[in-house]
DNA sequence: TCATAATTGTTCGTTAAACGAACAGATTAA
DNA sequence: TTAATCTGTTCGTTTAACGAACAATTATGA
């Protein structure tokens, strides 16, 4: 169904975008005939999804009852808010949660400080997988199979001199977050950001996310984030698993 | 462009069950035949925005990434989960932010205690203007026009037995609202719950948002809302909008 | 201010994509 | 095993999406 894709396409790029946009630019975005794009932005706004305005197009607050719900997204953020937040007031530092979909993380919950740097991070938000440590988490629980398959379908740019790259080398630390339990990265994504991540282990024992603490990298060394942080994450991480079974 | 509203009511159904669907599940509630629904999933299954497991048809976290951004979700909730998370602290009431879409409120941001009752409120949640604090509070600094506009649209079952449903009444209760600048409503929406809301007014003077304390009402008279609660949210609720000129 | 560009909105014949009915395979229930 | 239900497939028909060309509107800049 073409059209369905497409308009999805449209709003995806809208999405993405901090500010509205234009049909021409949106049509060059997703290489879309004007014509098409037109349609579907006919289409959403009829819908109540998106809005003309003088400056272009603009998603609606109604795209969030979609996201409102996936399967999970009603139950485990609902859930792991008061950890977050526990985590949180303990260390003073930003906590978030996330799966992953594809080779990439996605924010399910989070809880922030004021004086959070990152601003753009919020629930829904995306990141690649393997240069953040909430990815490396995630990944460390797949099957070696599985691990392979991630891997060998991403062309890996460096985000930061940090940033490992290699195969090889990727495999060898997410095996390291495999047998230490949390994951640690080090300005990999961003330079002085520094984040660390351990799994939600659920009553089966299956992954179902990862849990974060950032912070950064000038305030906090990477001895210090082991030392104070980690028992405290550790703690929240395995709360919150023994409470869900989904 | 059919096949995308069509696609997107799908998603819509999907978004608004707790469970799995079928496919013929999901034709009943759109009245679309089965040929259709069977080609919106397949669509979005391709897209990875829905997933087909042994009981039916489920969404995938890709729809959050839809919802991350309309135009100001990614600023106002950021700005507001302090504030929020203040009110929660002092008042230990689960506290929330939304805004108008239609009849309806849509949830932007939360911050909730543990002890909350009704599970189901989430990010992106949708409940009816009329009968919510929050929705009084945003009615209330319509224009009478479009207020009437508003009103004269929806037909208003009572859920409760406490529950205005004439237009009358409602036009005299937000006015009421206006005048005081708070809106408190009382088990209206369900019994046993009461909840109190304060417009969220940004430096242009335009109302961008509300926000809301919600307590048991078996826990917390209005009286005591009022005195106890209400000064602590109208504080932060004016902080906000003084950080906010969207 | 006027002229130019850029964006949005319309129309219409063409084409392809969505349609649905009917059938087949797979899965679940009794 | 037999119904019953759900999912997947095929195919001729029809409708809805297409795009090119044109018109109207709104910005941009000399």
């Amino acid at each position: 169904m073409t059209s369905l894709a497409r308009g999805l396409e449209v709003m995806g790029t809208l999405s993405q975008s901090d500010s509205e946009l234009k049909m021409p630019e949106i049509s060059k975005q997703t290489n879309l005939s004007r014509a098409v794009v037109r349609r579907c932005l006919y289409t959403l706004q009829e819908l109540g999804y998106v809005e003309s305005k003088p400056l272009g197009f603009r998603l609606l607050p109604k795209v969030l009852s979609l996201g409102q719900s996936y399967y999970g997204a009603k139950a485990l953020p609902q859930i792991a808010q008061p950890f977050l937040e526990q985590v949180h007031l303990e260390t003073g530092e930003s906590c978030s949660l996330a799966i992953l979909d594809g080779s990439e993380v996605i924010y399910i919950a989070r809880s922030t400080s004021r004086r959070i740097m990152n601003v753009s991070l919020n629930i829904g938000s995306r990141l690649p997988a393997f240069c953040t440590s909430l990815g490396r988490a995630l990944l460390a629980h797949l099957s070696p199979k599985e691990l392979q398959n991630h891997l060998s379908k991403e062309k890996y740019r460096p985000l930061t001199a940090n940033t490992i790259t290699t195969i090889s080398e990727l495999t060898k630390a997410i095996n390291q977050v495999a047998k230490d339990g949390y994951a640690l990265v080090d300005q990999e994504l961003e330079v002085g950001l520094r984040s660390l991540s351990v799994p939600v282990i659920n009553q089966q024992g299956s992954v179902i996310a990862a849990m974060n603490v950032g912070v950064s990298a000038s305030r906090i060394s990477n001895a210090r984030m082991l030392q104070n942080i980690l028992p405290v994450l550790r703690n929240a991480g395995k709360l919150l698993g023994e409470q869900t079974s989904l």
